[in-house]
DNA sequence: ATTATCTATAGATCTATAGATAATGC
DNA sequence: ATTATCTATAGATCTATAGATAATGC
């Protein structure tokens, strides 16, 4: 581990605990018992540090992903989808509550896209193609799952919210289309 | 209009042209051809008057969201769930890009409930559950609406995406239930 | 030599208060 | 008298650079 890992690592711990706000070089620095100015000799700036910070929350969110969808086993459309939709909001939003700060940092604001690993963005999203298998349909998921978290950590859903149950009819709705289709056009294949 | 209003009101210009990071308290007063600590003399502080914009916000995205199926007529669920609900998606998306940064303001952070206008918060977000007949279904479409927002005013969907599509993909799916129950069950009364 | 760290500090903001000054209305 | 505005300024941060000092490795 490099000294700028540590860097970045320390950061890490600063954001998840300070929040954005209290993400501050001085603050970095305190949790590696340096001086702030000490970290530039290390790092770029602060800028660096969360792009290295977005990188990390976007590879972590892919993997609990994957690895969540890779449980309910393959196959495309069919009866077991909504299970497999489920399974996938359910991932991503404990993922993203377990990580909250670290969730927001790399959700909020425009994507350095051209400053992070190729692929890395598309890969992280890949699950909500697998279990929707239309590239318009996986966005409209991952919107819901966001909008859904984002509110959640906001304090935004009124006081009493059931939110297991506001979750799941997301869930059903997203893969209502897929038994319709079943039922009306079954495969011909 | 009292000063205090045309204080809020200076702030809205403030914060639409120059997003939330321009809106400070020197902007406001050079807004109005004075000073910053003149300000305090018509309003309590920079807190306040974020808290005034976003009652703005809320009651003029009510209009909007009322409006817009007003002229769909009433109706429970039916044949033409789906169209009300792409009316609803359709009017959100337009009114919150017409206003981004009033948008973002409203919607980000919690929400200072105790000191806004009572129910306004309820009224705004009725248009949902008009459409869907069902407190969670309502929630997850705003949630779903509010996703499909954000990342499109913070340019996270790629390059290229169709995204009219993918919002008619989400209506489809929150509307589909409504298809899918009409067909297994259809209505008794 | 090279590397890591430190102190000192420039430079840029922001919010908000204190107290003076000018203008308006009775 | 009251109201609106002004200047001056306290107080709080933050990022980042410059240059000195100490420690490490050849």
């Amino acid at each position: 581990m490099t000294r700028a890992d540590e860097v970045v690592a320390a950061a890490r711990v600063v954001l998840e605990r300070d929040g954005a706000e209290g993400l501050t070089m001085q603050a970095v620095a305190a949790e590696l018992h340096i001086k702030a100015p000490s970290l530039y000799k290390h790092i770029d700036g602060k800028r660096a540090i969360e792009i290295e910070l977005v990188a990390l929350a976007l590879s972590e969110m892919g993997e609990a992903l994957h690895d969540a969808i890779a449980a309910t086993g393959a196959g495309g459309a069919g009866p077991r989808a909504r299970d497999r939709v489920a399974t996938l909001l359910a991932a991503y939003r404990r993922h993203a509550l377990a990580h909250p700060n670290l969730y927001r940092l790399a959700t909020a604001g425009p994507l350095p896209r051209h400053q992070l690993p190729p692929g890395l963005e598309d890969w992280a999203g890949e699950p909500f193609l697998t279990v929707t298998g239309d590239a318009h349909r996986a966005q409209a998921l991952w919107a819901y799952a966001h909008g859904m978290v984002v509110l959640e950590l906001d304090g935004r859903f009124p006081a009493g919210s059931e939110l297991d149950v506001t979750w799941s009819a997301g869930a059903s709705a997203f893969a209502g289309r897929f038994d319709l289709a079943g039922v009306a056009h079954p495969h011909g294949d």
